[in-house]
DNA sequence: ACCGCTTCTTGACTCGTTTCAACTGTCGAA
DNA sequence: TTCGACAGTTGAAACGAGTCAAGAAGCGGT
């Protein structure tokens, strides 16, 4: 009963092996009632095709591999939801893997899918030493796209979201609250949007007179240090206290507002604070939490109908850099413009 | 270069394709000489195998699927990591599924892993209406491990948290610290979670005397419905007004905790509150969260374990049906004594 | 020179599907 | 009566790797 193979269906229906690939595969070229017999051979046997065999006779698979740093980063799983909605209709299966940040993971997905033939495969990778064997992947004739890392080679197609501009629209929004003194709370600067985000940010303060950005390097991203952060901030002479902060992601800005709060410093109040990612959690903080907001489904979506492009362009496909600009939403915790009064 | 066989490397090295087959299988079956040989015709090559002709072989794969209901959901990304981590030196590898709690997905789903001859499911189903489907899987010799539903049949394992324990410890805790008018936010009593977690909390309320817990069914487990909820509960007559509120998860939890400091009722002075899941945020939230935890990767570890006994153990397979305990941890938002004047 | 033994190596066959050239009927037109 | 056209149907030949009975080669002993 496990295994029942075209050939029971034949045999039972009393027709040839060719017959039921048609019924399966080209119905119409089967007569009616043919087709009737062979249909109701395969419901009786309980019959269902052997994918592995198809894909043998096809020289490929019909998956396609998304390769994620995290699995339960928001970031990523909606960036999988986007690439299901695109390959939803055309017959692929989104199958997900995660690095978690460790390259021989990585590696041994990599390996894993490219025996696999996967059609293509969506990744972010752990760092630029993958890139070797991604060239591999794409020599072997297996498309690649790269998510959230701009493709610093050409042989590839990448969608990203503009960091720099990210770190524009947060500290553009602070000056114009009158903010002149403004905290940039971040992780390592080795990683690309971290560094982006200030980059961004710090080019705009320096074209407002007397304007300063504090880096405060912190390194991880996360709750945690963003409440050891919070307190070095608030350490600070109130003379010289920043009161702003814009945080590389809002676990940062989370562990930053537990602190000012814990300090009973009001936000935003006496301190503003922006966050990035936009989380699910962050319009539910105890103060909501403004946030640069990254489309990231739409980046899997057009990651996916990149691939699927790629693919039917076939030889004269010509591979495209998609850059998306991230959107600042605006919560309670900076929406207070500070009194110049405040200044000094 | 795409498409390179066995063959060509036999050829190239100047063996027979059993020979590589051998090198690649059974290495200590070749002389060390052809050995090396072979090998860097693989590596010259760039020969990668293909799994689909192996499969097609072996007459199964080697990777199981995880499907879960909501792949941004922590709990499952959890227990899809404890899944891996049991899997991961087997050398099978873990594919992730992701039915959106939608039947017609799930069915897709199941459909196409078993085209794919998955070597087992671990699978959280959308409803009791997938038994069927789940039946015929079996049937066909894959087996499946419910993940986080009581198997009712016995002709599977599954691995589930207690989730009437669960609303015990809850409820437990919150009378040890006084509390004698109990809410408890919930969602759709169709959600077996929630009523079992209602039931284990109603249980322990009606051994004590003049304690009474209320109930507020929301049609959602969202922070907006926990915002509600808080509405709801704190809109009552101050003598009637429940002292505490335990909710069937932590979104619901947080809501509510957003709206009672939004009307600057003090938590857990005012109000004691206590969730459930224990998600990443509860304790990160402005006044940490108490909340019932459940051993995520735990399950997934196990449930993979289970699998991997039930591969191995052929026929002779006894089916298990394992539940774990969740733990109460103690946070801020509940942790203070109601002063006995407090009562009516 | 032959035997028995071990150590490697071979290659035809198998897995289940798709493909496609070849075949069988049937019908209508010339 | 023969011919082509057409609609269905057939079955052998791939696809790439694993298996295993059988063979080859080497070696020591008699």
């Amino acid at each position: 009963m496990a295994t029942n193979s075209i050939k029971e269906v034949a045999r039972r229906a009393g027709v040839s092996i060719g017959t039921v690939s048609n019924v399966l595969n080209r119905p119409d070229l089967v007569a009616p009632a043919t087709r009737q017999r062979v249909l109701e051979a395969i419901s009786t046997l309980g019959y269902v095709r052997n994918d592995s065999a198809r894909q043998l006779r096809a020289g490929h698979s019909r998956t396609v591999a998304v390769v994620v740093l995290d699995v339960s980063n928001p970031f990523f799983t909606d960036v999988v939801r986007g690439a299901e909605a695109a390959l939803d209709d055309s017959g692929s299966m989104v199958i997900v893997c995660n690095s978690d940040e460790d390259p021989a993971r990585e590696r041994r997905h990599l390996d894993h899918l490219e025996e696999q033939r996967v059609r293509g495969v969506l990744i972010t990778p752990v760092d630029d030493g993958s890139n070797a064997r991604l060239d591999l992947l794409i020599r072997h004739g297996i498309p690649v796209i790269l998510v959230d890392r701009g493709a610093r080679t050409r042989n590839r197609c990448s969608v990203a979201v503009d960091d720099v501009l990210g770190g524009r629209l947060a500290a553009t929004h602070l000056l114009e609250r009158g903010h002149r003194r403004i905290a940039y709370v971040g992780g390592p600067m080795g990683i690309a949007q971290v560094a982006d985000r200030h980059a961004g940010a710090a080019a705009i303060v320096a074209e407002t007179p007397q304007a300063k950005l504090q880096l405060f390097e912190m390194p991880a991203l996360t709750t945690a240090y963003g409440r050891k952060a919070g307190e070095q901030v608030a350490d600070a002479a109130p003379s010289r206290r920043p009161t702003a902060v814009f945080c590389a992601n809002d676990l940062l800005a989370l562990g930053v507002l537990q602190e000012m709060t814990r300090r009973g410093l009001k936000v935003p109040g006496d301190i503003a604070i922006v966050g990035y990612d936009d989380i699910e959690y962050a319009g539910a903080a105890a103060v909501p939490l403004s946030s640069v907001a990254q489309p990231r489904e739409l980046l899997g979506r057009t990651a996916a109908e990149l691939l699927v492009g790629e693919i039917s362009d076939g030889e004269l496909h010509r591979h495209r850099q998609v850059l998306f600009e991230p959107e600042l939403v605006v919560r309670e915790s900076s929406d207070s413009t500070l009194s110049p009064s405040r200044h000094r």
